[in-house]
DNA sequence: TTGTAAGCGTTATCAA
DNA sequence: TTGATAACGCTTACAA
């Protein structure tokens, strides 16, 4: 395009690329028509050329408006931007088809890497060819299914009974589960696990009747307030994530009840106001998003390990609620 | 590559895009080969030929982590998704440069369109040449400078005011506004006209020793503290963004203070769960993000009208702070 | 110091 | 129904 201007054709290139020699005269003006054009060298045309990948990464997360995913963004974006490399993200709306369908998307445009956030039902077999191919793929906050590939959880289990061992360290021998949907859910099924484990740990019997399950706010509000309205209802609760959190201490502020104990895994906004003060398992989204993109430059780099899984350290902040002791 | 399997080479492309007369034998190969390969055809090169732009709209957002945005991205996905259009997002970090050099890439990319969320200190007069070249290019939040072109922004003056008129109607007469920096920015430049229109239209004295900012949560919990120690307090405050919010309950939840009114501009997740639970005038984000794609694709469809703003009005959401009357 | 030819993977055009 | 050829915008390799 920049062609009619001067006089050449690849001179530009050589221009804009400090490639070979140029007079000075030339590179003046070409950068005069450059500017003047407002010209863009096609980034499509060079990668063909050249045979590189796309200076992208694809990632694919359920939801965009859960800020626990927006912050795992952030923390890839920006371990990876002083690479040069950009951030392509898509949501699979917690559905295995539209998961699949973006990381096809993601493969045509030849990304560098891709980084998944699996959703419930899927599979990740497909993706073995590229794997083996050496394209970069790590799995975030759940592990991938049927492929074995670099991932990046939080210390799911072990966060959760530290959790539940607190509300035990408190004196509560019955202590509620309020988990998430579906339960066949990585994150949901390893948190349970770590449930279970305080509970051995202390020698309490495990009572199927104290585990409820609710798939947003208002549904895990509902299911707080199922187990506060046993016969012989727990003590305190503990929530297996942000939306059961926010339910919980919903129906707990709506039933007036100050007197339950609750532990939530994963940190909220304004924890610290509420009343009382919500003592949680907090993660760390945006280390994991960094943890993440470096697997992913390593690999770039050339690591060719075997797959490993990082886990990302969970830390109890102790605010209030989770030390309510039983009443008596 | 895919033409080493059947025998011919284009044809693998008339069978993938359902283009001319394909033998039905010869289509059956070349679906083997192509499952078989697990075959993707090249994007870019397509993008090439056809001289197609990007099936990709470019977003530029200040910073990943924070939800508003998040949302705002997610009303934009999937308002676009059926349209084939994935997103590429950037995080700006609230800087002219970034934002510019993520603007470049876009570019270079042949993005079908972008999307930005100007930050505080930018300019897009270099943005003319692809404006009239055709490009959709869409401002969100905040509006362009020194450029004419479509944006979409929250009714920031609008809300503002009626947050307050809201507290006037309560019998307040010293109202305090908590407001985010740079004072520049436009979001908050608008929200404080409203407050300014409010206690005009009340027949209120203006009095700039009631104005307070914070750049984050702490920074506006100690601006809302500066304003209670004042000799003569204001009653009531208005805090202009959620990070504003988030402090001014921060203060007044650790000065242990029930009696201060307090509105809100933007939502928060446990609002409603907060003592007193929090009056706040509530945007809309996904919307503002549908907004912003049905225009982006109108545009797309060769709608050449002028640039137009569009207002997303905002909703006051009564839920007791803002209803605190004077103490007397 | 600059130009020429070739080719990256795809599709439009025309011929077989 | 299929193939050959050229072209998209760029860069590598070599020649001028």
């Amino acid at each position: 395009m920049a062609r009619e201007v001067g006089v050449t054709a690849k001179t530009v290139s050589r221009v804009l690329n400090d490639d070979g020699p140029v007079a000075v005269e030339t590179r003046e003006r070409v950068m005069a028509a450059v500017t003047k054009l407002g010209y863009q060298p096609n980034l499509m045309a060079r990668n063909m050329r050249v045979g590189a990948r796309d200076a992208a990464i694809g990632l694919v997360i359920p939801e965009m408006g859960n800020p626990f995913f927006g912050m795992v963004a952030g923390g890839i974006e920006s371990a990876v931007r002083a690479r040069g490399l950009t951030l392509i993200v898509g949501s699979s709306s917690e559905t295995a088809d539209l998961e699949q369908s973006l990381i096809a998307t993601f493969l045509a445009r030849r990304v560098s890497a891709l980084m998944v956030v699996p959703s419930a039902a899927s599979d990740h077999r497909h993706l073995r060819t590229e794997r083996v191919a050496g394209l970069p793929i790590v799995f975030l906050d759940r592990p991938a299914v049927g492929l074995r590939a670099d991932s990046v959880v939080s210390a799911n289990r072990e966060g959760a009974r530290s959790g539940v061992a607190h509300l035990v360290a408190y004196g509560h021998r019955k202590i509620g589960f309020v988990g998430d949907l579906p339960a066949t859910l990585y994150t949901r099924r390893e948190r349970f696990q770590g449930y279970r484990d305080a509970l051995d740990q202390a020698g309490l019997p495990f009572d199927r009747s104290l585990v409820e399950t609710g798939h947003d706010q208002e549904a895990a509000s509902r299911a707080a307030l199922r187990l506060l309205s046993l016969d012989d209802p727990p003590t305190a609760l503990f929530a297996a994530n942000n939306l059961a959190s926010m339910g919980t201490v919903l129906a707990l502020s709506r039933a007036g009840r100050r007197d339950v104990a609750l532990v939530g895994f994963d940190d909220l906004p304004l924890a610290e106001v509420l009343d009382p003060p919500l003592t949680v398992v907090a993660q760390d989204p945006a280390g994991m998003g960094a943890t993440a993109a470096e697997l992913v430059l390593s690999r770039l780099d050339g690591d060719r390990s075997r797959a490993r899984r990082s886990l990302v350290p969970t830390r109890l902040l102790v605010r209030g609620s989770g030390e309510l002791p039983p009443p008596r």
